[in-house]
DNA sequence: GCTTTTCCTAACCAATTGGTTAACTGGCGT
DNA sequence: ACGCCAGTTAACCAATTGGTTAGGAAAAGC
């Protein structure tokens, strides 16, 4: 079977391991922070040995890099973008809903990206700066039009942006309180449909669309 | 002057540098996080010896407990209590204002509290469990009181408190990344007030109160 | 089969860090 | 004048941690 061989070229054990490590790495950088998290730790949670992490990446610091490249990229991809077209309402129906799925499927990575803001940005200023700063102004613009269409409410789009961002992010962030307020220990499948109904009903509604 | 002597006496000099310990100490968690806060640099940014941090504090956890302690008091008070005779309008509005003010005149105290959370609460377990659900608990009865009442929308009243919180909290966990977008290097005198509008006014429409 | 490249790992090392010790200083009460 | 005690600090230490090395085991390539 040279299909079968083909599979299992080159480099399949290296990707498989990059994985595992990565993915042990976020845990345990969401866990301890940067500094908390140990070379040591990471190889335990991935079930290697040390100097096998070592001898992928080289630097504790180049694993951080890789987890936050790979935190962003999924991000970026899962949330997809605002469609003009489809006039505020299904615009931001669909942003809020995309928002929360990601927030309730991949915590780690809002986490791990709320702590290195928190924390000042030092891994991603240009990101922010370039990348993100211009996404908001493209954003709000197109809230704008409609809002001078008299399609929505006269609502600050800026402001607006960082309460669809912040609320929705809430849940991945501050799992663990929610959990414990709820007093749950995880969340369940309709918790996110009852989020998702929640956010849009109150937003939408502050927007004048409902 | 025995009335200055008074003011001199013993301790003054304990609780100054224990002050100054703590606001080095927060500073210092926020940005390096627990494990990347050295002894050291606490001292180097307080402008004590080391030895001299450790002669007041015993330990680094105990400085650390120390700052989460402090954090948490000063938080409870700022927020201060919903008092139900005010109806809902006035209510909401008066915790959205008193929470923003927080987030803008002590953005490390949040961060911290975000950390703490971020990364499971190891610290302040039995806090949130006890205390914390508590509140809610009773803030939600009260709110669901009103929504049978027909004096507001019927919105999920949990929901609603963490709508609140997360979009309050945002601008003092994510500050850097708010001024990034927004071009700027600190927030200005207007900027609390234009948001305790924005939130008011979406929050209160979200409500039915407006 | 052999060679070459990738992968794995024990042993080691230098640097950092939390924390201790023990000695010194200075002011306050008597 | 003297003793006492809070405050200060240099020197030190054990433990942890990031990272290296060097050599062996497996695969891949031929």
């Amino acid at each position: 079977m040279t299909e079968n061989n083909k599979v299992k070229k080159t480099g399949n054990i290296r990707a498989k391991s990059q994985v595992k490590i990565l993915t042990a790495a976020t845990t345990e950088f969401v866990l301890q922070g940067y500094k908390g998290a140990t070379v040591q730790s990471i190889a335990d949670r991935a079930n290697l040995p040390k100097a096998n992490i070592l001898y992928y990446f080289k630097n504790k610091e180049n694993i951080y890099h890789a987890v936050l490249e790979h935190t962003l990229e999924m991000w970026d991809e899962g949330i997809g973008d605002i469609d003009p077209s489809e006039g505020p309402k299904a615009a931001i129906e669909k942003f809020i809903e995309a928002k929360v799925r990601m927030s309730f499927n991949h915590p780690e990575a809002s986490k791990i990206y709320a702590m290195e803001i928190i924390q000042g940005a030092q891994h991603l200023k240009e990101f922010a700066r370039t990348y993100q700063r211009q996404w908001v102004r493209e954003k709000a613009k197109l809230f704008q039009q409609w809002i001078d269409n008299g399609e929505m409410a006269d609502v600050d789009p800026v402001h607006l942006i960082f309460l669809i961002w912040s609320s929705t992010q809430h849940y991945a962030d501050f799992e663990t309180q929610i959990l414990t307020i709820m007093n749950r220990a995880e969340y369940e499948e309709d918790d996110v449909e009852q989020v998702i109904a929640f956010l849009s009903q109150m937003i939408l509604r502050g927007c004048g669309l409902a």
